[in-house]
RNA sequence: GGGCCUAUAGCUCAGCUGGUUCAGAGCAUCUGCCUUACAAGCAGAGGGUCAUAGGUUCGAAUCCUAUUGGGCCCACCA
């Protein structure tokens, strides 16, 4: 090792150097075994996604957790895999082939999976190996994907097997319609835009058949944003409570233009506020009034067709687009003297994401999931900590949403994604659910009675399930425990240890994994449940692709090295809490790579000879030893409490002050002095624990580092046994007493360093320290070393000349040349008296209420007397001070 | 609108069941240093009425109530 080594780190060449040997080694590979196993399952990213800040703080805590795991003797395994995500993925392609002019429309379901397989297989996993570059220890031979062969089978089963429970059954649902694209639309593609519409007030006439008594008014009038959904309408809602429109109970009232006689029913839905009082409920054309009308049990008119335009049922307008009919009727309204009002109207509108026209809200058959009993283990598990959140305040928001969970809608009107396994009978005749279609014929043949049925006569569902119906699966898919519900790996593995994930999936995909554990293991599908924040910008925006105020990830690894880019984000992210990312937090990470790069250099140049240990060195190697020791058990719990922040920056500390500034500072020779070899030895063991510690934050460089200095190789082929397979620090007896005295010794060595400062004397300068009153000499030796002390003397009076400091209630002296401010040091002097008296009294005060004797706790009251007689000591000590520079002040005036 | 969370140094956060680890850490700032590992560094220093107003208590950053500000989830008003 005569080569120069630089005074920088630089972690280019050598992150991937380690992650291709770490690979080579098979270190991330596991298979099941007598060692008690540690599983983490991927939140699997979107199969043709790239990698974002997101992604890089949910991967780097797992693999933290991974490779701490691994080091405490586990057998750990990190299953990776990506996500089909369906709307995603296929949005994607229809984009592509738009751009080639090619219309989704005139493709055959076929041809376009083609076309999405071929793009899954041009972008997939590209993520992946940017997961990579983060070094992520999964176990690459494992990786799964939501569609691939096993995982599909898989959800066909569970829904077939889900419908043989009579839990999947269709329904109608409101869905958003893209009258342009015609297609169904998800919430997530809607977007909502503030619109300055109008506000129509139209009369509806009462009917014939309900008059009233003496003269009632003879129309009821209504207001709405849709005037052309009267089509739809079938009855008119008022508010039970609303004394306005109470007259109006039971009547009937004729739907303009249409001359529908509807009934006016009642329901607190309706705002009293609002408008008139009256609600037109239209259940076909509005969610609210589809609610209320199955409610009330109303009839259903869908007035329009797949594009947009009026169908029969709109009379007349039939074929007309629904702006030109909102037009139109408006002023046949007008005409018929049924339009009493208009008013401009801002409101919300939702528009599609991708063809920008303004959504329909369109009824549709859809497959549904019963959801009610199924959620109850999972309500329980959260609830009882069988399953624990972190942060636990997410336990509520989960309870509330269990407690009131809706069936679920499972079916998407998309065709990238596994296909519903239904199976439709000729003319009328039913269906039946199967995993394949030979299964499913034999059952149509059972269901129809006809024999004769050919596979050609069944029609399979077209639509897909929800991305999230393969993802609810994944820690059992991933182990085939659908499939192959006993074989090794599940039995292993399962249930998986921790989940890391955004709080923002808590219900599409958290709940729903417990849930299906539950259904299908009977056990719970993880144990904790680690929930990230949010990566926002400095301004707290969040980032997102369309801001494009996300750094790319891997631009930073190139800039800062993973270990830098890693140490960043994990500085500054409890669990739950939004992580405000900056940059210099990775300078940070990248500074603290280079100071252990540094103290790595400085122990590596050091030449062992035949000396004695200096006892400087026999006490800070007993300090140290204390200290880690320390650090290792309060590691041990931030671990478990997932406090990762934190544990870093313990670390942090420890190798940057206590290691670094104190430890090798103490045991550093003399210029080009050799080492002992006693100290050498426990130095380069004390930085393996240290490197050990930090290995799971910063894998690369303690990888390097550790192979250096354990085995003194240059190249990956050399090595004997990486740090991934060392075995965490333990950390057995500590002895605290000398933790307590090395710290009074550091109080001192600081306050001589402040002494020197502000006196202007050099570091290099000896000087000689004066005790007055109690102190203990044991650790002298490293006074003398790190304050470049010549002398430690206990004296009965200073020297004149000097300058003093207060450590607990010692005074030490410090003797210097030339005239001292005597004046400025009275200041300071009163300036500590003030203080100390106004501390003394409160003190005080607090002994003399009879109620605080009485009734604190008697340990309390004795740390009050104990405050007490030492501020008195010290005040007497600083009362002496006060009392011999005064006297020296007089001195110099005379 | 319903529910949940939150407010502590310039920034990001600790501060456990009220009382010496009660006002703390890192970063940033300021001062002095190119000291033979590291200027991506060393040594030192300053900085907060713990959002506001009440209350409980011998004692409140900590518990309660209200107000204000911030955030999140759900439902979204014809």
């Amino acid at each position: 090792m005569s080569k120069e080594i630089s005074t920088k780190y630089d972690p280019s060449e050598i992150e991937g150097k380690w992650y291709e040997y770490w690979m080579k080694q098979g270190l991330f590979h596991s298979e099941p075994d007598e060692r008690e196993p540690y599983t983490v399952v991927i939140p699997p990213p979107n199969v043709t996604g790239v990698l974002h800040m997101g992604h890089m703080l949910n991967n780097t805590i797992q693999d933290i957790l991974v490779r701490r795991a691994r080091m405490m003797g586990k057998n750990a395994c990190w299953v990776p895999g990506t996500d089909h995500a369906s709307i995603a993925t296929e949005a994607k392609v229809v984009a592509k082939l738009a751009s080639e002019g090619i219309d989704k429309n005139s493709l055959t379901r076929e041809q376009f999976l083609e076309h999405a397989w071929e793009w899954t297989h041009k972008h997939g996993g590209i993520i992946l190996e940017q997961l990579k570059k983060l070094g992520a220890s999964c176990d690459w031979e494992r990786t799964c994907f939501t569609m691939d062969e096993k995982r599909s089978e898989s959800v066909i089963k569970v829904f077939v097997d889900l419908y043989d429970k009579k839990l999947i059954y269709r329904g109608i649902r409101m869905v958003n319609w893209d009258p342009k694209a015609k297609t169904a639309l998800s919430d997530e593609e809607v977007v909502h835009k503030e619109e300055h519409g109008k506000l129509y007030y139209i009369r509806y006439k009462l009917s014939p058949a309900t008059p009233f008594e003496d003269g009632g008014p003879e129309w009821a009038v209504i207001a709405t944003t849709r005037p052309e959904t009267i089509f739809g309408d079938i009855a008119v809602c008022i508010n039970p409570e609303n004394p306005k429109t109470a007259a109006f109970k039971g009547k009937k009232l004729i739907v303009p233009i249409v001359n529908r006689e509807v009934p006016v029913i009642e329901d607190e839905y309706v705002d009293m506020e609002f408008g008139t009082g009256f609600l037109k409920v239209t259940p076909a054309h509005d969610i609210n009034d589809y609610v209320l009308g199955e409610k009330h049990n109303l009839e259903v008119i869908d007035i329009f067709n797949d594009d947009g335009t009026l169908n029969a049922n709109g009379l007349q307008y039939e074929g007309m687009d629904r702006f030109d009919v909102k037009e139109k009727i408006e002023s046949d309204l007008d005409k018929l003297g049924l339009l009493e009002k208009v008013e401009n109207y801002t409101n919300k509108v939702g528009y599609s994401e991708r063809t920008n026209v303004a959504v329909e809200p369109k009824l549709s058959m859809q497959w549904f999931l019963k959801m009610d009993e199924l959620a109850k283990p999972a309500i329980e598990a959260v609830a009882d900590d069988t399953i624990k959140f972190y942060p636990p305040k997410f336990k509520n928001m989960y309870r509330h949403w269990m407690e009131n969970i809706k069936d679920w809608c499972i079916s998407r009107q998309l065709w990238w994604g596994h296909r519903i396994p239904a199976y439709y009978l000729p003319a009328g005749g039913g269906y039946v659910v199967a995993e394949i279609v030979e299964k499913a014929l034999v059952k149509a043949r059972e269901l129809s009675g006809n024999n004769d049925l050919q596979i050609a006569d069944l029609r399979q569902d077209e639509d897909c399930l929800d991305t999230w119906f393969s993802s609810w699966l994944w820690p059992i898919s991933v182990f085939d425990g659908i499939n192959n519900p006993d074989n090794d790996d599940i039995n292993y593995y399962y249930p998986t240890n921790d989940l890391v994930t955004a709080p923002e999936i808590i219900f599409f995909w958290v709940a729903r994994m417990i849930i299906a554990g539950y259904e299908y293991r009977r056990t719970p599908c993880f144990h904790n449940v680690y929930f990230t924040g949010i990566v926002r910008d400095k301004i707290g925006r969040k980032m997102s692709k369309s801001l494009g105020n996300s750094p790319d990830p891997l631009n930073l690894i190139a800039k800062y090295g993973a270990d830098g880019v890693r140490m960043g984000m994990l500085l500054t992210s409890p669990a739950g809490n939004d992580l405000p990312f900056d940059e210099a937090l990775c300078e940070q990470g990248r500074n603290f790579n280079n100071k252990i790069w540094n103290a790595f250099r400085l122990i590596n140049s050091w030449k062992t000879g035949d000396v004695p240990q200096p006892e400087s060195s026999t006490i800070a190697v007993k300090w140290f030893d204390a200290v880690l020791r320390k650090t290792v058990v309060e590691v041990g719990d931030l671990f478990d409490k997932y406090r990762l922040s934190e544990t870093l920056m313990l670390i942090y500390k420890l190798f940057w002050d206590e290691f670094s500034s104190w430890y090798l500072e103490i045991i550093k020779p003399a210029y080009q002095q050799d080492i002992d070899s006693l100290t050498i030895a426990k130095t380069k063991e004390f930085f393996g624990s240290l490197l050990k510690l930090l290995h799971p934050f910063m894998p690369f460089i303690t990888e390097e580092i550790w192979q250096r200095l354990e085995y003194n190789v240059e190249k990956p082929e050399d090595v004997t046994e990486s740090i991934m397979l060392a075995k965490m620090p333990e950390s057995g007896n500590i002895d605290e007493s000398l933790i307590v005295s090395f710290n009074t010794v550091k109080e001192i060595v600081s306050n001589v360093r402040t002494v020197r400062l502000q006196k202007n004397i050099p570091n290099r300068e000896n000087i000689v320290l004066e005790i007055i009153g109690k102190h203990d000499n044991e650790l002298d030796s490293v006074i003398r070393k790190m304050g470049n002390v010549s002398e430690i003397r206990t004296v009965n009076e200073k020297s004149a000349v000097s300058v003093s400091f207060l450590v607990n209630t010692t005074e030490y002296s410090i003797p210097v040349e030339g005239n001292i401010d005597v004046e400025a040091e009275l200041a300071k002097l009163n300036d500590e008296l003030n203080y100390l008296e106004g501390f003394l009294a409160s003190v005080n005060k607090k002994l003399s209420n009879e109620k605080f004797v009485a009734n604190a706790k008697p340990e309390i009251v004795e740390n009050e007397r104990k405050k007490l007689s030492d501020t008195e000591s010290k005040i007497n000590t600083v009362k002496e001070k006060l009392k011999k520079a005064t006297l020296l002040e007089l001195k110099t005036k005379n």
